[in-house]
DNA sequence: GAATAATCGAGACGGTACGTCTGGTCTTCAA
DNA sequence: TTGAAGACCAGACGTACCGTCTCGATTATTC
């Protein structure tokens, strides 16, 4: 079982017996996915529950995964935006476009939703929060770090900086608004003013 | 009852029968502050472990906290380590000690699972949310922006910034480094790395 | 345990905690025999609904019985009739009126349907069944054969014949109409029919 | 669907399709008796446990069955010993044969435990209960009430006793013995004990 | 042959109930 | 009032079966 499939998958040759019902599966996520948004915590969330919501038997959902923490998973996978599309253009526009998305997921409810859900289960699930890293949070860091080797070998980023430490500048604070401040907008302009800022540096010109 | 103090306080005239124990009270949020350090996550927290592990009766927990979110309000309060003496000497200085302050709070175990456990009942507990934020997160806040602030009056910091959006990229990366990468270390000059950084600009000079 | 009690008792020396309420004990009993008067069938009957039934919950009633059957057993101990009065005047009085005492259950069982169904689902269970067998058939036995003993020793009953044997004849005729003609009726002479002929034998006078 | 084939057979017009298979149903009959053999109780029998034992998939039960019940009506039927042969000499001599074939019944129950167990369960589902009846019960009935009208007309039996009751006097003891107090032994020569008992009647000669 | 159709084993499906466990509240005891 | 203990209602746990429903495959009859 890999961290990208924690199904519970057996693939014995031939099928046999009536086969599981894709649309079943279905329905039972987007059930998680309807009661996270409703403000329904992890812990609260019961097989029991998510049974119940789903219209579907409780065997039905343990024949499929092991546990709550496995369902989860898929379901944080199920919930994903794509990775956005970069321009190319230039360092800023490319940063301009990945904090964008970012924006864009705080704002979806559902993704927030998801993304609080699972950080407050992390400390006790590790292989939860090892899953959402690797197919959520690394993908994207793996994607902004390479934007700014990019910069870099372009000369559109100074030559002298760390591109990870930069990275978690950049995408800072957006976190911070979605962790720290869940009342703070996120305005239109929010992803050009940061990375405007950051590029001009702090200090007023010419000192 | 204020968001200060949330206890179960009645103050009914003179005392009779046996009077409450200080000592118990310490070793109940002791003993919460050592499950939590133990990993143990906000959710599982239930008022019978805590009671268990604090060898104390339940009783005697509700008779002063009305439910585990107003003791967990007790318990940040306990934990929250004093803020920082700003040394005043330049914008650089003081933010490189508010910024080594929040690391030395990441590196602590007790105040960043804290951290981590409170963030993670926001959503399902808003008053225990808004107690953290009034008590935590608004003041070093304020401090921030404060700094800032004199900052640009100083001519250190250019003034056609959002101060509350600087801080925001000033304190954002140590938070991405506590939330989104627990495995990444909090070195020893990250703070200095953070500040200088940000003050120079991404910019390649001369660009 | 003993087989007149099949309760979980303890008696454990002084007592601790809050005791068990006997109100809520009665309440579980109430509870079966209304369902049972219902028409609910003892197969239907789960500890899931007595629960319900009884606004109680399920740790409350196993805290008491160990299972269904266990409960039963006092259900049935709670309706069984009390020994009946023997006149003591004859042998045939008195085995007209442990007759008629049986035909009386018989036909408080046909109307409240409680006994029959619950002596039905007895004999899945020995060890239940035991605790019905000594706390309700074996007390009958005992009796009846004391009076057949009687009946020997004032010369009303015939010295060469097995009491235990005639005390199965006594109430067999019974039984089978209980047990394997549910439709026959109990009429009212049954009783005295059933002695007098016993009495009299079956082979013509003369022969 | 007639009181003696409680089977769901259909038999409309010409067969098409795959006809059942009569090794399988002979297959799942074999599997209930050997399940009983092996000491698990009918409450323990599940459809589910009998098509495993016998290799058979549910729906093939259910198929020709409407339950469980009403299969083991058929395993009681296949395991049924016919009706003993008479001899005819004497009422005496039939009312033994009748009695000690009975015996035979008890004997083996016991030792193979099947009956028994079936009988148990067959009381609470009065389709079932009469299935059973009209197969079992009612033809031995009539077997003796038609023996013991022949020893009236023959002056052996007194005129004046209701033969029903006298049947219900026969066999009584043998039920007794077997529902009330399973652990009775049934001696070699019970049969014949009862029979002269009841002929000669309980009261001492000469009064 | 080719269609047609009911069978077969297998197992998924929505449910109900199992007996156990934990949670927060209530109630008693002894100090 | 305190600690301790345990009863109380509530409800989730993961499992076992229920009776129904698909599946692919098999085995007959009918065209």
């Amino acid at each position: 079982m890999s961290l990208t499939d924690s199904r519970t998958g057996h693939d014995d040759g031939p099928a046999r017996g009536r086969p599981r019902s894709e649309a079943v599966e279905r329905a039972i996520i987007e059930g998680v996915m309807k009661l996270l948004e409703e403000g329904v915590s992890l812990a609260e969330l019961s097989i029991e529950r998510i049974a119940r919501t789903a219209g579907v038997g409780k065997a039905t959902i343990y024949r499929r995964w092991r546990g709550k923490e496995e369902l989860f998973v898929d379901v944080v996978r199920a919930a994903e935006p794509p990775d956005p599309e970069l321009p190319g253009t230039c360092l800023r526009d490319d940063l301009v476009v990945l904090l964008e998305s970012l924006r864009q997921r705080g704002l979806a409810n559902r993704s927030s939703a998801i993304l609080h859900s699972v950080h407050a289960q992390m400390k006790s699930s590790p292989k939860l929060w090892a899953a959402y890293h690797h197919t959520v949070v690394e993908p994207r860091r793996r994607l902004g770090v390479a934007v700014l080797r990019r910069g870099q070998a372009n000369g559109e980023l100074r030559a002298d900086v760390d591109v990870e430490l930069v990275n978690d500048i950049v995408i800072g604070p957006m976190l911070v608004r979605a962790i720290l401040r869940p009342d703070a907008e996120l305005s239109d302009g929010l992803a050009e003013q940061i990375v405007d800022t950051l590029l001009d540096g702090l200090r007023p010109p010419g000192n």
